[in-house]
RNA sequence: CGGGAUGUAGCGCAGUCCGGUAGCGCACCUGCUUUGGGAGCAGGGGGUCCCAGGUUCGAAUCCUGGUAUCCCGACCA
């Protein structure tokens, strides 16, 4: 699915597995234009006074920036390579963008004037660059490709629904498309990004009991407005700065998918986002009658959308198609062969569970919508289970030990709200805060570390 | 940047202690036989043994210096 690059810490990704983030792309892509959304682009290269401008955006991504400070190569006089021309220092050195904030926001000040300007909502596909001391392939590569929004509002109230609808967003598209199941929650201060008020995740669990943050809405206030002086008349003739969101989800996604489903056989892809839903495979070997079969079935699955693959090839055989595209993660495998011709059916291979069945070829198209349907289903409610059955309260120290120890996964318990006792959680255990969830229920308690008063559980957890 | 390891065929590795013609598995090429769960047999191609220096009749192997990568930690979508 992916090769390592030349590059330390960044991936060639093949096109089986690009295949699958742009399935990711497009679905995303279509919700953030149901909900008033459109696509712009802004450039590669920051200003790196730029970064700078809002304190707290500068203090959380100086420590991992790429920076360009030439702009041209010549011979190196001392042998046969090229070195970096001494010559061409550039006057302002570039950042590679981290992220977008501070260069969309640098033009919004010149897109606004009036509140009439607002709301801006807007989204940008791109690749970003954050220079992590350690990376893991798709869930911490140094370059990485993902999905960036930056919203413009006349109000408070109205950039926080901004940021809530997202979520909302993410949230269904983890789950419906995924099916990787998600908890919504807010971080706690400690965990926020570095220039918002408020930020708002999605974290989902992955089958080694580590939690992964699979997305996240930032409401921004006021604070890259002021940073940037973008400023609008309101409706009462006043000036007032603008309110911001922002909020991304990037292909960490792939490592997610592939960390919630896959099994030692190889991925186990969801059929909403399976690049090849079906594959039709003749047996042994695509011979003239066989492949008029898997033609005509194949032809009648396609009119329902699906999207199909008749294997064609008569070098391999078989016993290692089979395995083939169970390691690329094909849902459902049909084989076909002389003996099914006879007896008028097809062998129907689930990759979820891994089961064989025959069904009968008259009316196989809606057998196996049915069956993809089934699939998508299981793999979510399988996930759901497992992500379940990994959520413990627990009241006590001891407890929260063994259970991180012994079991691992999102761990609810009580905290007294100190980023203090936070860091030192994390400090004695390698857990952190992953979120306070939106639906955790009021409830008096003591802080598992400290003892001190808490009034709601939040979830604990190591993360990827 | 701290701790640990490793650089030998496209990939994965043995050989290094104890110096003596460069090996194995997979992949690749040719042929025959196979073909309903990763085929078998036979033959074949492919190497500056990370780099530089040193010791030696002789270095993948010993010595010195460099360099690259990986793992664990601090950082993080």
């Amino acid at each position: 699915m992916a090769d390592e690059s030349p590059v330390r810490g960044c991936m060639v990704i093949r096109p089986h597995g690009f295949a699958i983030w742009e399935n990711m792309r497009d679905a995303l892509d279509a919700m953030f234009k149901q909900t008033g959304h459109v696509n712009a682009y802004f450039p590669l290269f920051i200003p790196k006074s730029f970064l700078s401008k809002e304190a707290a955006h500068v203090e959380g991504f100086a420590k991992e920036c790429a920076v360009v400070t030439h702009y041209r190569l010549k011979n190196d006089p001392n042998g046969g390579g090229v070195i970096v021309d001494p010559e061409a220092k550039l006057e302002e050195e570039l950042i590679v963008r981290p992220t977008s904030e501070t260069i969309i926001w640098n033009t919004y000040r010149e897109w606004v004037q009036s509140y009439r300007d607002l709301p801006i909502l807007l989204n940008q596909w791109a690749n970003v660059v954050r220079w992590e001391m350690r990376t893991r392939p798709f869930l911490r590569t140094t370059e990485f490709l993902w999905q960036e929004g930056h919203t413009a509002h006349a109000s408070k109230e109205e950039a926080m629904d901004e940021t809530l609808k997202i979520l909302e967003v993410y949230a269904h598209f983890a789950e419906e498309y995924m099916a990787m199941p998600v908890i919504k929650g807010v971080k706690t201060a400690n965990e926020r990004f570095a220039g918002a008020d408020e930020t708002f995740c999605i974290e989902a669990l992955m089958q080694d009991g580590k939690a992964l943050q699979a997305g996240t809405s930032h409401f921004l206030g006021q604070n890259f407005a002021k940073a940037f002086d973008v400023l609008f008349l309101n409706k009462e003739n006043q000036q007032e700065y603008v309110w911001a969101t922002s909020w991304g989800v990037s292909t960490r996604l792939i490592g997610g998918l592939i960390m919630t489903h896959s099994d030692d056989e190889g991925l186990v892809l969801p059929p909403k986002l399976a690049p090849i839903q079906v594959v039709i495979v003749p047996i042994p070997k695509p011979a003239p009658e066989l492949m008029r079969v898997a033609a005509q079935i194949a032809d009648e699955l396609r009119a329902k959308g699906i999207s199909v693959k008749v294997d064609d090839d008569d070098q391999n055989r078989p016993g290692f198609k089979f395995a083939e595209y169970e390691m690329i993660g094909v849902p459902v495998r049909l084989g076909l062969g002389q003996r099914d011709l006879d007896a008028g059916q097809v062998e129907v291979a689930r990759r979820d569970t891994r089961e064989k069945t025959n069904a009968p070829l008259a009316g196989i198209a809606d057998y196996v919508v049915q069956l993809l349907d089934d699939i998508q289903r299981n793999l979510f409610e399988r996930a759901k289970q497992f992500r379940d059955e990994h959520i413990t309260r627990v009241d006590t120290w001891e407890e929260f030990e063994h259970t991180l120890e012994h079991k691992g996964g999102f761990i609810s318990a009580h905290w007294d709200g100190d980023t203090a006792t936070e860091l030192e959680i994390k400090e004695l255990t390698k857990a952190t805060i992953r979120c306070i969830p939106l639906d955790a229920p009021e409830e008096a308690g003591k802080c598992i570390r400290t003892g001190k008063p808490s009034s709601r559980r939040v979830l604990f957890a190591r993360a990827y």
